[in-house]
DNA sequence: GGGGTATAGTGACACGAGTAACCGGATGCC
DNA sequence: GGCATCCGGTTACTCGTGTCACTATACCCC
């Protein structure tokens, strides 16, 4: 390992171009600062022949803030299409000059990691509103962000927010059932996710139901064939069978069409069943599959779109109402 | 929106427990330094009440380097895995002492990239080593960073790397086909993917069907009924019908199968199948799935613990090798 | 020739933290 | 008493950048 040269600084740079340094960072930055054509394009050509790249530490150290925006993330991407929405995040918001950089939030709970992202001193920060408490939104604001924008449900005074409801996708869904004539249904409530999740979808589905006189059988469950096959079984008599199942996603929906057609049911001449999410195997197998999903590429544009927006000093991008709506896709499962 | 109070910087915690700055960073980062007992305590008692967090950025700037390692990741995360190896990795980074940031390398292609983020001064880079060329290693290098870790194949003699290959899941799933006899396989190439990336796969197979004297058909395919549907048609004559395939993943495989199903073939009486990522849906549909696959918290481990050492001025971790290795996981379908 | 103004460029300071060098006082040892 | 040593703490400099305030030259106009 032999000693390697240090970076070059815009020091170096003016020295190599004959320049102070203050012209340096005018070029650079192309400041509204009267600099001569030719002094310009000398600075331009030390700086490439340099490979000069400015330490962004110094740079934001200076600011009081930087071109960051923070996103921290759940350890596990387990709810299917948030990875999407970040990956599309990411392009927009380099659209709009700004770098996205992803931090998992498992490592520092509650206060400690509000503590955590502020030390990067992003400017600005787009979090969970679980994770968006008010004393950690006010950390954040303390440290310099400038825009702390929280995604979820419920909205809260204190921070704007994209109020992107997972529980939307469980209504939407429903009330597809119940408009096909639905009214024993069932819900499957997966243990393997986080208990919180699968709960509030859960009993969105309950409300959307009994607004209609609809019953909701409550299947707990998980991704295993033992696990699916024990509720099917009672569901062979027709008195106790539901007319529509919501899988919580695609991949319980598929498996619990595998696991029915197995017990000699037919979706959906027997049961109904709809799924979330839009996965392309859904697409796929027989009988194809009706889910609800949300419009990833959308979310992810207004979000950033909002975040640009509040840097600059206005509000929320007024399209993030309809973007975070969900939409069905019917095939032949329901 | 009300101003809101700049965040408190070391001086204002010194300010408060009525000493000097240099005191308070001494105290907060227990430097060997003689501090009393008391002042100690009044020094951490005035950073908990102020709720200080130290700026990164100057921190970076004043050491040369931050405690950030960096991992740009592809804008998609195509392959299956890959994105649960950072989960997991960024777990074992931090017990490490290091925080690990995501970074889209979607936005900036080739030694542009690695510019970019030399910006950040990360103290380790781990990146594809595809993207790791030897140009871009140098300037990282000479950016300070101490790290740079390459991740997959060809190994570079310019910089420690993991010999991540993800062949290696074709080879190994290939393997097992050959041992159980089958002379005669095909292998699914899915258009939607990097085409390098299939393409690599595919070879893999090839190469390793190719020293047991066996054949392999191409079949390029995407994942839709039509596609899968049209390449599996033929096969209904057992003359043209492999023994075995080789689905390049689980998702791919399950698809597969149901298409055989459909056409009247059984799996894997008629044709053996196996993926590749070890997808918990496998293991539920009919027949399970056989799949090989990476494991991937071993991987994720060998990596952190080499980005530590090779910070601290060891070489890799020697476990690296037999981490990488793939694993089978036998079940029904092949 | 004096005063105003635009142009081209420089000097110097601040941002927030880490740390080498220094300093006064108490203690120990011959 | 004289010298070295340890303790507890401070002063002052540094990292790389952005930018305010300033200078110097040239030009124009009355």
């Amino acid at each position: 390992m032999t000693a390697v040269p240090p970076h070059p600084t815009s020091a170096d740079v003016a020295r190599r171009a004959g320049v102070s340094r203050a012209t340096v960072s005018y070029v650079l930055n192309n400041a509204d600062h009267a600099i001569s054509e030719e002094t310009r394009s000398r600075v331009l050509a030390a700086a490439r022949e340099l490979q000069y790249a400015p330490n962004a530490s110094a740079r934001s150290l200076r600011a009081g803030r930087s071109n960051i925006v923070l996103v921290p993330v759940p350890e596990a991407p387990s709810t299917p299409g948030v990875d999407t929405v970040i990956g599309h995040l990411d392009g927009e918001l380099t659209k709009r000059g700004l770098r996205m950089l992803l931090h998992g939030d498992r490592t520092a709970a509650g206060i400690q990691g509000a503590r955590a992202w502020a030390e990067l001193r992003p400017a600005a920060v787009y979090l969970n509103v679980r994770r968006g408490t008010r004393p950690a939104v006010a950390l954040l604001r303390r440290a310099g962000v400038q825009a702390v924008l929280l995604g979820g449900v419920p909205t809260v005074p204190y921070a704007p927010c994209v109020p992107l409801d997972e529980t939307a996708v469980g209504r939407v869904a429903t009330r597809h059932l119940l408009d096909r004539g639905h009214r024993r249904l069932a819900c499957l409530v997966p243990r393997g996710l986080p208990a919180a999740f699968a709960e509030r979808r859960f009993r969105a589905v309950v409300e959307t139901a009994q607004a209609e006189g609809a019953s909701v059988e409550r299947v707990d469950c998980d991704l295993t064939t033992d696990s699916l096959a024990a509720a099917v079984s009672r569901w062979r008599d027709p008195v106790r069978r539901p007319d529509a199942v919501y899988a919580h996603n695609d991949e319980f929906a598929i498996a619990l069409i595998h696991t029915l057609h197995e017990t000699g049911l037919d979706v959906p001449r027997d049961v109904a069943v709809i799924g979330s999410g839009n996965r392309p195997l859904g697409a796929l197998l027989r009988p194809t599959l009706s889910t609800a999903h949300f419009v990833v590429p959308d979310i992810a544009r207004v979000i950033a779109s909002s975040i640009r927006r509040l840097l600059d000093g206005q509000g929320l991008d007024p399209d993030v109402a309809t973007a975070v709506q969900p939409r069905l896709v019917l095939r032949e499962s329901a």
